[in-house]
DNA sequence: CAAAATTGTGGCAAAATTGTATCAAAATCG
DNA sequence: CGATTTTGATACAATTTTGCCACAATTTTG
């Protein structure tokens, strides 16, 4: 990934210039202003990462900086201010800021809460985007596509068949009963035989046959199933 | 949208009680816990939407608790603690706490400082990508003049054909479902049949098919579409 | 070993879902 | 306002899924 941008405003240049060497010796690419017209320009002009910003500013105070600019952009914005009021506090975090920081401010404190913010913004990527993908023996199971592939390519499952599949592989090197799979699967109120869990089974089997794999699902006698990770 | 839930943990019963009234007030479903096992057991067991921990508490101290959840879970959590030295705050920040309040605070900047955790997850949900050209195939998808383009022209979407293909494409090797269509371009309140988002898609696939473009729309049966990057 | 219980296999048809064509309502536009 | 485009609905065809059956094969049990 590339590094990621921030932005700071604020009009005392010398607590520009500190943070903007802490924030760089952690590995970010920072740019420096001094009054709310000239972020707001920099930042229409080429959007940043995160933006710290102080209330008292020449030009443009951060309220109304903040608020307008969240207006068009999620960007992540941390307030930084001599105001350490709780009203003050409140306005910051109630017109957009993720953040609200009193000075005096210990600079690695700041550093940790930036990256707090970024770990938040990279948490909720990954839950929206990314299931638990599960490699098991030589076949991938992908829950966001909802396939197995196996070598790459997709072996043809149905939404069923690949439920299932993907629930032996949660709880691998357990045995899973019939009941526990037409409970989880097929749901409670769902009447249907015992023996549908076996059609499934014997579709899934066929197909990894198939395409070639040689992931097997043990049948467990008079209970159920289990896929073991055999080396 | 259901009542947040939120989970206080605090070895001090007063606090607890406070919170959770201003939380209530505000709309949310709390549950408070005083020592850090409980919290955890409930957590496991059925999980919320938000934690708020002291740090010294019986049984599992905050920090061990925080890292825990973290392993497992992108739950939001915020530390309160007595303890305002630097260092305890970036352990704090640092082991997956998404906020740091020294005690004592306001029960009024707790509230800011929840809600504003919350619009910052839902600004990750809804803003995936925004005003980016996106390339996909064979086919350019711009979202500022609205236009897919093949071979330098345009293939003549309308426009909610064109957002359609804008989402799928911002969610490529992801199934999307019809209803998480419905939602995102119909918009919740609008009442209208499922079998909407097949009549588009139909039109899309028509219209990509006549201009010569070999992109493919897949369908996932049961479930909905999705666009595969086929190398 | 034989009977009983359980599982594997192939085929089939009902049920569910999707594709297609057509039409009318709604929105847009000049 | 009228013409055109867009878009949701309906009906029906085509496809896919999936539960079930009958019977063979296998395992357990006495």
């Amino acid at each position: 990934m590339d590094k990621r941008l921030i932005y700071i405003s604020d009009d005392e240049i010398n607590i520009c210039n500190i943070i903007k060497s802490f924030l760089i010796k952690e590995g970010f690419n920072v740019e420096t202003f001094n009054d709310g017209r000239s972020i707001l320009e920099a930042f229409n002009a080429k959007p940043a990462d995160l933006l710290v910003i102080d209330i008292m500013m020449p030009e443009i105070d951060g309220f109304s900086l903040c608020a307008t600019i969240r207006q068009k952009s999620s960007v992540p914005i941390i307030i930084v201010s001599a105001k350490d009021t709780e009203s003050d506090k409140i306005a910051g975090l109630t017109l957009g800021g993720d953040d609200y920081l009193t000075k005096p401010f210990s600079p690695m404190e700041l550093i940790a809460r930036v990256k707090s913010i970024f770990r938040r913004i990279e948490l909720d990527k990954t839950n929206v985007r990314n299931n638990h993908v599960i490699k098991i023996c030589d076949i991938l199971i992908n829950p966001n596509t909802k396939q197995a592939e196996f070598d790459g390519k997709n072996i043809g499952l149905t939404g069923m068949e690949f439920n299932l599949l993907y629930y032996l592989a949660e709880n691998k090197d357990r045995a899973v009963s019939r009941n526990e799979l037409l409970d989880k699967l097929w749901g409670f109120e769902n009447e249907v035989e015992t023996r549908a869990t076996d059609d499934m089974i014997k579709r899934i089997r066929k197909k990894l046959s198939i395409a070639g794999s040689v992931l097997k699902i043990d049948t467990v006698w008079g209970f159920g199933f289990k896929i073991v990770e055999n080396i």
